[in-house]
DNA sequence: CGGTCAATTGAGCTTGTTCAAGCTAAGTGG
DNA sequence: CCACTTAGCTTGAACAAGCTCAATTGACCG
């Protein structure tokens, strides 16, 4: 079965459709295109910190991590790949990878050289606008990033990931509702949420102490479980138009005026 | 006089040459289009937070950031902008700046309308090429900057964002040597480098204070002396790899193969 | 001369780190 | 079925990097 209608590719699906106007025509044409799927185990390496990027990788299934490991042993991860996301997208354009990328769980990656990535964006212009688009929002992501290790305190950093991953995941159907709780696998370790959010595993964990404590999040055998999810936003200052994902209902800004967006305020449920 | 035959536009001619091969046909096309030149105030914002990003801005001459003002009043600079760079590269992909851009120096801003932009890049390969190499890299310093935030002491910070700062200068040919020191005009107070770096003022002042004393680095009157670049590199744990602007001569890696690039280790002058 | 902006200094305090140990649950081999 | 291991989570106590608040200095400007 071509991997393009493998139930699996279903969230990269619905990220290429929300990126761009995607027609059969540009389906087809990344049906014959020649995408080799792997299968990586967790904890092995999808991409290699400064390798040649040959290759353009689409995480189809599991999560994965770009990260760095400093010259102290240290590591820091610098972003998170879910079901859908391009895991390299800028290295259609750069030489070498910036950094690595290693699988968080199992995970099934598409690939693609980069030429044949070039000779459809040629053909497809609609293909060249997802992929400048995910690339953008890959940067939003990271600039957010940047704002919260910068100058936000460690639970407020935690929640305002939880968030950011709670809108990633419901646009690839992946946030179950249950009696009125929103929630989803959240299949980190303490340890990498640390290394996520720049702080350490004993940090993390007695912030989230602290959190299920006050009763804003539950999280338990990789089930994340978010009671109020308003309550979660405002917890980590959270506004998720950087993401550009659409479907704020439960994140959403008071209007979406420039004046109203200067002071993101968050509604509550 | 046309705005791409100025003096002061030779920072941004040279990055644009230098991200990918533009001929005089580009040029031309660059001069013909419907580009407004602005001269913008110290202070004064150049893209307001939230907005509609209809235009695209090059910085021309002056330095300029990219920023978010958090709900308790704290500003986080998600990117620094020098001569050359494109302000807001993403926003011929996305429909509103999720950031704010203010001018921390009196700017000259060249701006084009996104229209304008995709009409440039669908006549000419070579500007769209240049174009997303330019987000590219934008996007590899804001993941540097997240690594630098999340696992690096302020020292390490300082010293890495001073050698990022130098080799983005010296592509524009703004770095100085005199008697075998390095330099350039840092025109940020201590204040906006504290919002760069997620410390505070205060603690800048110090760890600047130390590393004077340590003999590394000199700041006075705005300008940036670095005696010894290597030694700078050292101290920051700085790899300019991710800038992509070749010309590494001070702060070369040891090897170029992807083992040796896995333990960057920088060479002593 | 008063006012403002940036740099500087001091003292006390907080957030998050470090180090070390203990705990639980899920294998795994005998 | 049980000893043994391992990975992840939890806890405690001491510690430190960086923060806060507040005051001082110096330069420049009108």
């Amino acid at each position: 079965m071509n991997w393009l209608q493998r139930p699996m590719t279903m969230p990269f699906l619905v990220r290429l459709k929300g990126s761009a106007a995607i027609g059969v025509a540009e389906l087809a044409a990344l049906a014959a295109a020649p995408v080799e799927v792997r299968m990586i185990d967790a904890q092995a390496a999808i991409i290699v910190d400064g390798s040649r990027s040959v290759r353009i990788h689409l995480l189809l299934d599991g999560w994965s991590a770009r990260f760095k490991v400093l010259e102290n042993g240290t590591r820091q991860i610098a972003a998170l790949g879910v079901p859908g996301d391009v895991c390299n997208p800028e290295a259609l354009h750069l030489d070498r990878n910036d950094c690595g990328t290693i699988a968080l769980t199992r995970c099934t990656v598409a690939s693609l050289g980069r030429e044949h990535v070039r000779a459809l964006h040629d053909r497809h212009a609609s293909l060249r606008d997802a992929h400048a688009r995910m690339m953008a929002v890959a940067g939003a992501i990271a600039t957010q990033r940047t704002v919260c290790l910068g100058r936000r305190s460690a639970r407020e950093r935690l929640a305002h990931l939880l968030c950011e991953l709670f809108v990633r995941l419901r646009a690839i159907g992946q946030v179950v509702e249950r009696s009125g709780a929103s929630g989803y696998t959240l299949p980190l370790t303490q340890a990498e949420l640390a290394d996520v959010l720049g702080l350490t595993a004993v940090h993390v964990n007695r912030t989230l102490q602290a959190m299920r404590a006050d009763g804003i999040v539950q999280l338990k055998d990789r089930r994340l479980t978010i009671p109020d999810p308003a309550r979660l936003a405002r917890a980590g200052a959270f506004d998720g138009a950087y993401l550009h994902m659409g479907g704020d209902e439960a994140f959403a800004r008071t209007d979406t005026g420039a004046a109203g967006r200067a002071r993101a305020t968050l509604v509550a449920a």
